[in-house]
DNA sequence: AGGCCTTGCGAAAACGTTTTCGTGTTGAAA
DNA sequence: TTTCAACACGAAAACGTTTTCGCAAGGCCT
């Protein structure tokens, strides 16, 4: 077993001083060239690489980004990291990434033990508890602390910091609007309970634009999903109502349960009832029928975030206090489980 | 902002040696009541938490796994990471994740950077690129190193270290010797170029299944893609030379992919034609019908990979050079998308 | 009073780097 | 011959820990 070797192994072995060695290495004009390219050539054999550990505690940089989501094994969180790693390579950057499995609790214990020292920043997307209990304290500790957070997606008003997020409501009114104009007047929303910042706003949108079309909301058609587990009871409850001729629904998972259960009780997408979802996912690429859906573009998202820490990272001293929030373009995807009247 | 306080900081406030408050902090017999409360109530005060920086160059230990996966987007990797994560935050560990993006360049300039130091060890899943090659002298050179590495799913013989995978020929014998005995005969194949291990795996496990029950094996009816991008057209061919009743598909890609060009061509599944598919994800489980499939627990397959290593991280100094290789047992889920003739 | 053990604490090394500063030697200029 | 710059290198500090060892003071026993 041959390990690593050290700039001290080498001092020793060519009978120099670990100064020389580490000049010699990065080329310093104080050593002659005798010694330089002797040290570099004994370096080379023996695969000398610099201890990433040792260089993080001399420079108190780490050269990590730390990304705490509420879960992984989902579509679009996998492609915001998707994202991230791609800028974070491109910069010489790792992630090191955590979940909180949409808990508080291991939200604030990931963020308090990458936060001794393991990263340069953070890339958070907030667990549900975490909006639940409106509690940030966590996030507002590591942000005074000097290390820099970018909140993604689920963010909130109460921390301030860089954000990457799309225009929820915009998207949502876009959506609905797009049934309206298709003639469609009984629009049914599935959407999640509103402590879900997400949530809340695409209800917003979707209440915005029957509004804006002087359409009543009639809180009939209006469903919140708690667990995600057992969403099928409620919407199958209004797909018997038999009151809507089309549904919106916030994320692609209750766009495709509504249109299995639809077909259950002999209902055809698109022609009996149109079905728009949110984000554009592997489920309405490859459900059938394909679903027409709002495009959030997770890997854009995920670039943009890593962009706006790294250049703060690389700003580092000039403590430039002006925080954006970046909006990502969002677009509808229009497939087969939207028919024109 | 309130910078993160160290040992010396704190000595310095108190008027005692920096030895002094690091044992204080970890309830030294050798320092008095007195002090020692007073340490920890300044500690407390000013929250102070060790520099894990400090702590791994110390330590020669970072509590932190390397993770190296082909991509990141793909629900089977994901459950993996999750399973990985898990076993990784029970034990106090944290995964830092990079993708190789299917490349054997970046698989070996991910590993090399993490080797300097960055994590204790390794659970990687192999390139394409790096199984056509042949070329593991990279996971060859850590190991060499001491790093124990973990490999799984997309493993190779030609490299000694633990293992995680599933049985892929029998788990596809399986899944067609059940086609078979639902009284199909034409049993079609699509799977990918041989160099993947997995494909290559499930490939014999499916001629073996037809071997068994003395079918020929037609050509004709298998079907190798090498880019997943288009491979509507070699897989429409199949479909519209109507010369199978069934079809094994070696991932769900596939496998929808099938369903959806059967479609096209007005041919029902399961009734026209059945169609299994491997990998439990999303797409199984959503798609219309819903697909019969062969499960690949990702889970605990991370789950497993964690636990080896971490098992080997700590055992550590014994040195035990007996490799294993763990089978997570597969099963096939029963879905719509076949039928019992 | 002398010797010894216990108590409580500090100095210093170690992990692996980088970098500043000091120092000895050499050669050339005065 | 003296002086000074240039050259080539080493010592040491610094990053933040933990831990070993040494040492001084005090109390107890003979």
């Amino acid at each position: 077993m041959r390990k690593k070797v050290t700039l001290k192994q080498i001092a020793r072995e060519l009978d120099v001083s670990i100064s020389t060695v580490s000049k010699s290495l990065r080329d310093s004009h104080e050593i002659s060239e005798d010694t330089r390219l002797k040290v570099q050539a004994f370096a080379k054999l023996y695969n000398y690489k610099p201890n990433n550990i040792a260089l993080s505690l001399k420079n108190k940089k780490t050269k990590t980004i730390g990304i705490i989501i509420p879960e992984i094994v989902h579509h679009f969180f996998a492609t915001v990291i998707s994202g991230i790693e791609q800028v974070a390579n491109e910069n010489g950057y790792n992630v090191i990434v955590c979940l909180s499995d949409e808990s508080f609790a291991k939200e604030v214990i990931n963020l308090e033990m990458l936060a001794n020292g393991s990263t340069d920043g953070f890339i958070m997307s907030l667990s549900k508890e975490t909006q639940q209990k409106k509690d940030f304290h966590h996030i507002q500790e590591v942000i005074n602390q000097g290390m820099p957070v970018v909140l993604f997606d689920r963010v909130t008003n109460d921390v301030f910091c860089d954000k990457v997020i799309i225009d929820d409501k915009q998207a949502a009114f876009d959506a609905v609007q797009f049934l309206i104009e298709q003639r469609f007047r009984k629009v049914a929303l599935i959407t999640t309970v509103d402590y879900v910042s997400v949530g809340k706003l695409r209800t917003d949108g979707y209440k915005e634009a029957l509004n804006s079309n002087h359409i009543a909301i009639d809180e009939e058609l209006i469903i919140k999903i708690e667990d995600i587990e057992n969403c099928a009871i409620k919407i199958e409850n209004l797909i018997k109502s038999k009151n809507c001729d089309a549904i919106f629904a916030v994320n692609e998972l209750f766009a495709v349960t509504a249109i299995k259960i639809a077909a259950q009780h002999n209902l055809k997408v698109p022609d009996d009832i149109s079905v728009i979802g949110f984000t554009d996912g592997i489920i309405s690429q490859f459900s059938t029928p394909s679903i027409t859906t709002v495009s959030q573009n997770g890997i854009k998202m995920g670039r943009k975030s890593a962009q706006m820490l790294i250049d703060r990272l690389e700003l580092e001293d000039e403590e430039n206090e002006q925080y954006t929030t970046e909006i990502i373009e969002t677009n509808l995807i229009i497939r087969e489980s939207t028919t024109t009247k």
